[in-house]
DNA sequence: CGCGACGTTGACCTACCTCAATTGGCGTGG
DNA sequence: CCACGCCAATTGAGGTAGGTCAACGTCGCG
């Protein structure tokens, strides 16, 4: 289910309302694979994706690139980037990407306003970590067929599943694939030719189509468990109590202030 | 850093009654391999590691099996596990393991009385995600040799770093170092031998010494950054408005209470 | 029309896997 | 104290998935 739609459902109208106003404020595009923030780098802001995708990546000093996470349209991204001292991995654009970037300040005033903000962040980040965790299986454990056909079936699900009539974006380039799946273009074009082969998918024109989606989740052990969708309710209550004790914390931070 | 002086530096000396206090009322001590949580099942309690590691693996239906993370004594491990409405992963003993299992109610409870606490929650759960994008770049574009010094550095560092003269407990067999990071147990212990007779290196008896950790840390492109040690306090701080936010909340919440 | 990025293909190579047998350490029971 | 059994570590021989290198095709864009 499109991230969007999630955001529409949990927050109240007002709500939505300065949250999307925030949004237009804000915009920034990207060109292809430029970094909108580098490892390394003190971040300031958060970003939310409004057209395109968005990379996570990190590289080995001797240029070696793993992405490590992909973001789509109305995703949060970076709630991580912001929240720590210094950035551990990039954030990137995939192609020609539109992001809003929300500086610090700004991010606190719009939690003010919109409350439910909050629980929806707290479950962007855990489906996050679980897609890490996927992704790690992939990676470790599964073979070339099944970490495409995998990366596909979790990218045509994030963006709406069957209901697109199994077609849907997918705007990575094959040499991107491959990063992504610790893997060689030339070995995922392979692949790809043997996924097109065996089960008709097909990729062209950064446009997806997987006319037996099941053919190709059963390749991968594809489980769409994994993502949580649906679940943002759940995970907001079970996370209730944690936020209300930060907050009834009288004790004053034994914690110097960090700008 | 062990964790645990994460835990005694961040609570004020009353939390920490209440926070070892609680921990000595809930032990429970699993054999080796032990599952603790179950992919699937619905979780109900927070974890601590006592002593012994803990470790949350993914398994395909044909039984691959990807280790995911690995959790040191003082650890919290289980935070997303006991978020979510479906555990999309097991938790498990290494070997011999105790751990404190809070059930639900009472990590409510402890939050009340151990205000801190959330922060560290919250910053145990950004560095175990950092740690995930690391694991992912290492099985993804480091070579065996690279990633096996890659895990030994990190489980060192960990546990202390070189105040403990470069030995430190290392309670994975090869079989799981094997599972860690995507290879054969075959050719992990070629590539131990390998690491021995490069830099020194010795694992014998679930214990490891590191002679010349530079020379390992450079082997495996390792930087300790991820692991955001010390940063506990940044975390907290920036965190803080997401939380403030929350409690804030007079809205009743659209979302239906799942028990 | 031509350039540049991406996709495609072939030939060859190697890091890592598989299978199978052997060794060593250690706890248990006789 | 020894013998047995179990589990982990080790070693060897041979196989293969995926990598490397290099050339060529194709498509969109200026």
């Amino acid at each position: 289910m499109p991230f969007r739609e999630i955001l529409n459902r949990l927050l109240t109208p007002g709500e939505r309302v300065s949250w999307e106003a925030c949004l237009a404020r804000s915009g920034r595009d990207f060109p292809k694979a430029a970094d909108i923030v580098r490892e390394g780098e003190k971040p300031q802001a958060l970003y939310v994706v409004l057209a395109g995708w968005a990379q996570k990546y990190k590289q080995l000093p001797d240029g070696r690139r793993q992405i490590v996470g992909l973001f789509l349209p109305g995703q949060i991204c970076g709630l991580d980037l912001f929240t720590v001292a210094r950035c551990d991995h990039s954030l990137a654009a995939v192609r020609q990407l539109s992001v809003a970037e929300i500086p610090r300040a700004e991010v606190c005033d719009l939690l003010q306003r919109c409350p439910s903000l909050a629980r929806i962040f707290c479950w962007s980040e855990l489906v996050e970590t679980a897609v890490h965790r996927e992704w790690m299986a992939s990676v470790g454990q599964r073979n070339a067929l099944e970490r495409v056909a995998h990366l596909m079936c979790e990218m045509a699900v994030r963006q709406g599943g069957h209901r697109t009539n199994n077609r849907c974006d997918f705007l990575l380039t094959q040499g991107q694939i491959a990063e992504a799946t610790g893997l060689t273009p030339v070995h995922v074009n392979r692949t790809i030719r043997e996924l097109r082969r065996c089960c008709g998918m097909e990729l062209r024109q950064r446009r997806l189509h997987i006319p037996r989606f099941d053919a190709l989740a059963s390749i991968a052990c594809f489980d769409a468990r994994y993502l949580h969708i649906g679940e943002a309710g759940t995970v907001a209550d079970h996370a209730r109590p944690l936020f209300d004790a930060w907050s009834s914390d009288g004790v004053p931070s034994p914690i110097l202030h960090h700008t």
